[in-house]
Order: structure tokens, then sequence, then C-alpha cells
DNA sequence: GTTAAATATGCGGGATCCCGCAAGACAAGC
DNA sequence: GCTTGTCTTGCGGGATCCCGCATATTTAAC
């Protein structure tokens, strides 16, 4: 008596995954489906599901959020997350959520039938992590320090991509002014950031802050949900603050 | 003897365009299909192909860039635009490109079997113009002058979004530096920057420029596809101007 | 335990940004 | 013509950003 909880909300990927998880795991008897990370949790709450595959992309409620909902009242859920893309925002925003020892997964999309079959079996009936070879080649680039970036380092990076102040970033990290604006020469350091833009010296420079946050983004190091996850947690922290 | 050609990286998305041309269209008699912009623009150069369905958000090059390259061709070319999203960004972009009475289309990957087959042989039979509703409501909101853009806001949206400090964006649009000031301003305005994030008086201001930038993106003014493009046209522009 | 490296902080200054004020340019409408 | 409104440009100044220089403090390494 086994369930899967499938959030997904492309119905040709539904049912596509549907037929997957009946195929690999003879064993389940129930395959609920959601179509939106908000029906997702509320389902997963319903039926307490200890195995989700879930989309990251969704509309109402994206997946990553769904999750951390979920992993916080029930740390031990198997979640396997099936997405497009392996762009290091959504590595690191899973990551970032994972509990301690939990069992989980992240499957491209593109990735074959057999591969997502055999997910599903090493996740759900043996416990074990699945990362695509992409995704864990990312996760390494991304924590590598060479050419990878800090927790702290990444922070601020949200910071400015939210439009903080210097000063601002500096409060709400318990850092001087200077700190922050060491670590922002350092971001521009590694993202590249201090090519002349025109052939006039001294003429030709980029708005260094804009000019990050511009190379972040083309190098997918944030991403719509990144900065959507940010903001909530931005106004959040206002919130408690004026209390 | 009619072709389609179709422009799709998800496979699953793909078959089912497949059998909808198949069923909407029972006088096509060949249909191609490419995996992804590039291949698409080369089979619609070595086939003339006269109607096309084209996905938006693909890895290789997206649906925008390969329709302009298509189009600059051969504006006759039908085009069915076929998203998942009604971003701002995205209907700004198509519809920037559009060649002088072509007869192209835009509907969701939401909508029904029989809106997609309705919209196939009204556009690629009738030439008609085919514009989901909730697409249209962008168009609307987009240029109804009421919390609406100009072109040449929304240029400078984009340059400020791709790091160019002012002069450059002066130079670049043959502006005074003050004029491209001005711009911002009205932009700060439209945009609803102007909020204090702090309770202290004088003390939690926004980044302006960098706030804009984050709320267009979160407002979905902005996207990675846009700023991509944008991002290829600096480079252009830089290029020119060296020689 | 000593050295080296990374990190945190302060000071100061030049460049840029943000913007109020004001004057000229151009078009539309009466 | 006159007015009104929008767009452009210049000037000037305060705030912020960017960063070199110098000094603690912490961390890592041998």
């Amino acid at each position: 008596m086994m369930e899967v909880l499938i959030v997904e909300d492309d119905p040709l990927h539904r049912s596509y995954l549907h037929d997957a998880v009946r195929a690999a795991l003879p064993e389940c008897d129930l395959v609920l489906e959601a179509e939106n990370g908000r029906v997702g949790e509320g389902l997963a709450r319903q039926h307490r599901s200890a195995h989700i595959v879930m989309d990251l992309q969704m509309s109402e409620r994206n997946g990553i959020e769904a999750a951390r909902t979920i992993w916080k009242e029930r740390p031990d859920t198997r979640i396997l997350f099936w997405s497009n893309y392996a762009d290091e925002a959504y590595v690191r925003g899973v990551s970032r959520i994972v509990p301690e020892g939990a069992a989980y997964g992240y499957v491209l999309k593109s990735a074959s039938d057999d591969r997502l079959k055999l997910a599903l079996r090493s996740i759900f009936m043996e416990a074990q992590c699945v990362i695509d070879r992409e995704v864990r080649g990312m996760q390494q680039k991304s924590l590598g320090h060479v050419n990878g970036f800090t927790d702290v380092e990444y922070e601020i990076l949200i910071d400015i991509a939210l439009g903080l102040t210097d000063r601002m970033i500096a409060r709400r990290h318990n850092l001087s002014l200077r700190s922050v604006q060491n670590r922002l020469q350092q971001l521009y350091e590694k993202l590249n950031v201090y090519q002349r833009v025109g052939e006039d010296v001294e003429e030709g420079r980029y708005n260094l802050r804009g000019r990050a946050v511009a190379v972040a983004l083309l190098r997918k190091l944030i991403n719509y949900s990144a900065l959507e996850r940010a903001e909530a947690e931005l106004n959040e922290w206002l919130g408690v603050k004026q209390n």
C-alpha cells in the first residue's frame, strides 16, 4: 500500500508521469495528482504523502516553496524534483531546503524514460538520493570555490538584485557598510564585470551594481523564482523589524 | 499540398502538436518537426515553410529570435506562437518583430484542444490573426497609457537592466544625460519604487535603479529571454561603434 | 605557536546617481 | 497668436556608490 503524489502543472507531463510511476512502481496502488504547488501541499497534508514527484516551475506556487512547507511538516518525505532546467538558481534553491538526511532526487525532464523510472525506484523504494549528472555538475561548480560563490556572497547578490542599498544590506546581515562593499567588490570580480564597454578609456564603464545583476541573470545564477522567494523573505524581515 | 513546421523543444508537446495539426488540417500532407530554434530556422529555409507553429521558450535559440530571422527572409510566413506564458516581455517581444500585415497568432498552452485547432485553421487557411484573450488583455494594458510604458521608456528600462550607465544610455539613444535621467524618473514613478523600505525616515530607501529592475522582473515586464536578446543587440551595437 | 590567508571595519575621495529648478523646442488646440 | 502640454537640455548639489589604503580580528595551516 504505497501512494505517490504528482505535483505538475502541465497536463501532458502529468499524465506522462502518471504512466511512468505506474510502470516503475507496480507496488504503488494510488497515484494522486495536483496541478500546482498550493493544491499539492493540501493533498500532501491530507494524505500524509511520503512519496512525491514535484515539478519546479509552476504558476500558482512553485515547487521549491511547496517542498519547503511539506518538508517542514514531515522531514522524512521523499521528493523527486523533475524539472526542465539545471539552472544554478534552482539547484541552490533546492539544496537550501532539503532536510538533514532526507532522500530526494533531481532529474531533468530531458532524461530518458529509463532514467526516470530508475530514479523513482531508487528514491521511493531504497531511500537513495539521485541527482542527474548535469545537475551534479552544476552543484560541483557552484560549491567548488573556483568561480563559485559563497553563501554570503550569494545572499548579497540577491540583495542587490532586489534593489537594496548598501546600508540596508549591511543592516540585514549585521555587517558594517564597508564589509558589504568588500563583498560587492568580490562579486564584481567573480562576475567579470570590470571590462570596459566602449572604446574610449574612462568613458564607457558599466554601472557595476546593475551589470552584476544582469550577468547573474544571464548566467542563471538568479532567476524569477529565486527573486520571487527573496522578495517574500525580504518583506517578512521588514515585517518583523517593524514590531 | 500544404506543409506545416513545428518548432518545439518538448517531445510531449511536439507530438501533441503534431496530432493537433493532423486533426485540424487534413489538407496538410507533410508535418516537419524541429527541436529548437536553430534547427527550425534551417528547416524553414530549406523547405520554404509558409506555416509554422513556434514555441517561445527554447534552449538553443528561442522562438522570437527564430521567428525574426524567418520573417526577415519571408515576411509572409504565417506563424502561430504557442507558449506557456503571457508575460508582457514575451508579448512585447513578439509584437516588435511581426512584419506589416503578416498573419500570426499567439495562443497559450493552457488553451483547450478546440481553441488550438480553431487557431490553426484561422491562421493557416484564412490568414487571420488570432490572439488569445489573456494575451490580448496584456497587450491592451501594456499599450494603454495608464500604467503602460512608452517604447522609449521600455528601451531605457532594458538598458538599466543590462547595467549600462546613464552616459552610455544617452549615447546609445542620442539623448542628453539629463533626458535619460528624466526618463528614469518617469520609470521610477510608474514602477512605484519610491516607497521607503524601513521605518526610519530618511534611512531605508531602495537603490532606485536596482529596485526598478527588480520590480520589472517581478512584474514580468522583463524576463530572461528579453535580457538575452537585449544583450545580443548591445554587443552588436558596440561592435559597429568600434569600427 | 607562528605564519599566512581571509574577513571586518574605518576613513577619505572621486565618480555616479537622483533630482529640483529653469529655460528653450516642438506640437496640438482654442 | 496664444496657451498648454510634452520633451529636451543645462546647472548644481546632496546622497550613494566604488574603491584604495590601513588596521584589527578571525580562521586555517604547518
